[in-house]
DNA sequence: CTGAAAGCGCTTACAG
DNA sequence: CTGAAAGCGCTTACAG
């Protein structure tokens, strides 16, 4: 049975086609008990010859909910938003919850726009990996009742659940491999140390340098921007000089990879590990030794302490850091040419 | 103002707060004109102070459409898909709309139960990279105007839109490639021939060896999943024998990835051409060739054509092709070992 | 076993 | 300039 498009039949046009009433449809289209064998029939047959289906928009308003959860990374495409993403959808998966997803492209306006528009749809729950240092915009949400939990960085200027990897600890321990390596010179290449992950980064690498007792050199830090070209000419910068860096600390992947490219260039390589982990580092020569987070964990835990929050958990915000792994591969085991 | 956990202030409430009528406050919310300074001050001072926000799930139903699009990806965890799924947000974007994501993990029973649960919110169109090979479960949902669009495989026993790589002429490119390089002997590792990609690249395949006049030899076509394990052994299946191949070319991006994980073992590693770029591909020594996709044209190409089908666009169902790339980087250009 | 009425939070169509 | 009534497509609470 053919209707013109666009028109879609109701329960209003089931219960009319089928003689019954409109609580009788819903009975049968929720498979809810108390109707006659014969009356379902009827109503099934109706359901069948007009082509209905439930329109879940409407049950859910009705409902008070939306079963749905708001997903923002910071860029779908980018491995890590994606690999994070992926674990959440399927702790979603389990709990019957659909997913509304955007990027903030790393601009704080479009992160707001996008919370605030799920948050408009009125979204059970939102699972952020923030862009923005001042969350107060979302006060209202949870003060109505929203769950809300930031990934990968911590709220700013707000109280609220976060779950974070290890950042500090990670670089630690990827300096201090390249340290016990023999590395006295290590460079330091991060991104801007405004940002959370970028200043924690920072912190391990000191920290290690503290553990060993060698000095901070602050001709060896480089943090900024993060293209090709910014990153060449600070590696160039890291390796001339009179006292030049035999190792490298990369401190994000997009850095780790303007770093591998422009490595080619010079005649002494220096050791390299870099923060974060890439596809194929193990089948590059030599492979890349990294600091590797755990995107999958920190999607599925910020997850489901979502729906616990869901579910009713009303204890005070909580912060869970997951730890990383250091995956030596060849890049980071080299001795320092100068040690020769 | 604080307000009990849950309870969230409607227009109702910033009416009575304001003392005026609903119609009033919706006037105001949607800065629609005909409203005195002065009322429109006091409903504005009531917003503030109940901490209002419009309930957009309920404005969409009243009228009658949802401003999301439903997108569902094989897998969003992988750089194919997330890339892909980018592009479509952000054509999304631009039109105000917002995206319900899921994957179908390639299981077209969870690809078909995505799919109606984004239906059955009513989103006004789809974006659907299918696994299944029968989609008549979504005739009622065209019938009804829902927009859809596929990509990257064409819909099963239904006539819809599609948007898709040109499999077969970027396969026969890369096997030209290898025959313009000396090889003779050029084996294919692909996907199953069940799944459209697999049989399109394998067409390409078998059309660039008639092109040269060389005979196709099912000895040297190894064709399954596409773990290390099974590709490593068709590898070695081809690699072996008597008249072994010389040249490989790889169907997709997990074969490419295996047969790199197994060549160090191989005496005399075969040149190779994959299809779909990798994003290390061009720090590998020798570096990858292939030929490579444009998933971002993919994904803003189908979302454009979903959109203006929502506009209203009846015309009968478009097949577009999107152009490949051959990216030659080193693996693809060696010569072959018996021809020296 | 069945269904009429009210309501979810808005907008539409209309009247003053 | 303002607002009461009806309605979007369902569920809830209740009465028979």
């Amino acid at each position: 049975m053919t209707t013109r498009p666009g028109a879609r039949p109701t329960m209003n046009d089931v219960a009319a086609a089928a003689g019954v009433g409109l609580k009788t449809v819903s009975r049968v289209v929720n498979d809810e008990p108390g109707v006659a064998a014969g009356t379902a029939e009827r109503v099934r047959a109706a359901i069948a010859a007009l082509g209905f289906s439930r329109n879940d928009s409407a049950r859910l308003l009705r409902q008070g909910r939306t079963a749905t959860l708001g997903l923002l990374l910071e860029d779908i495409a980018d491995p890590f938003s994606s690999v994070l993403g992926g674990a959440v959808e399927e702790i979603a998966r389990g709990r019957e919850s659909l997913l509304f997803t955007g990027s903030s492209g790393a601009e704080p306006q479009r992160e707001r726009e996008l919370a605030l528009a799920f948050c408009a749809r009125r979204v059970d729950g939102l699972v952020i990996v923030p862009t923005g240092t001042d969350h107060r915009y979302l006060l209202p949400e949870l003060a109505a009742g929203t769950a809300v939990v930031f990934v990968d960085r911590p709220a700013g200027r707000i109280e609220a659940d976060a779950v974070l990897t290890d950042n500090a600890g990670g670089a630690r321990a990827g300096t201090a491999h390249l340290i016990r390596h023999g590395h006295r010179r290590i460079g330091f290449l991060g991104d801007l140390p405004q940002l959370y992950t970028g200043a924690e980064r920072l912190r391990g690498y000191r920290e290690a340098l503290a553990d060993a007792g060698l000095r901070y050199d602050q001709r060896l830090v480089a943090t900024g921007r993060t293209d090709q070209a910014t990153v060449a000419a600070a590696l160039d910068r890291l390796v001339g000089g009179p006292d030049p860096a035999t190792a490298l600390f990369t401190g994000n992947n997009r850095i780790t990879l303007a770093v591998l490219r422009a490595l080619p260039r010079l005649p002494h390589p220096p050791a390299l590990v870099g923060f974060d982990d890439l596809e194929l580092a193990d089948l590059l020569s030599p492979g890349l030794t990294v600091v590797a987070q755990d995107p999958v964990g920190l999607g599925r835990i910020a997850a489901e302490l979502v729906f616990r929050r869901m579910d009713g958990d009303r204890e005070p915000p909580r912060r869970i850091e997951l730890p990383t792994v250091l995956l030596p591969r060849g890049s980071g085991e080299a001795a320092p040419r100068t040690g020769r």
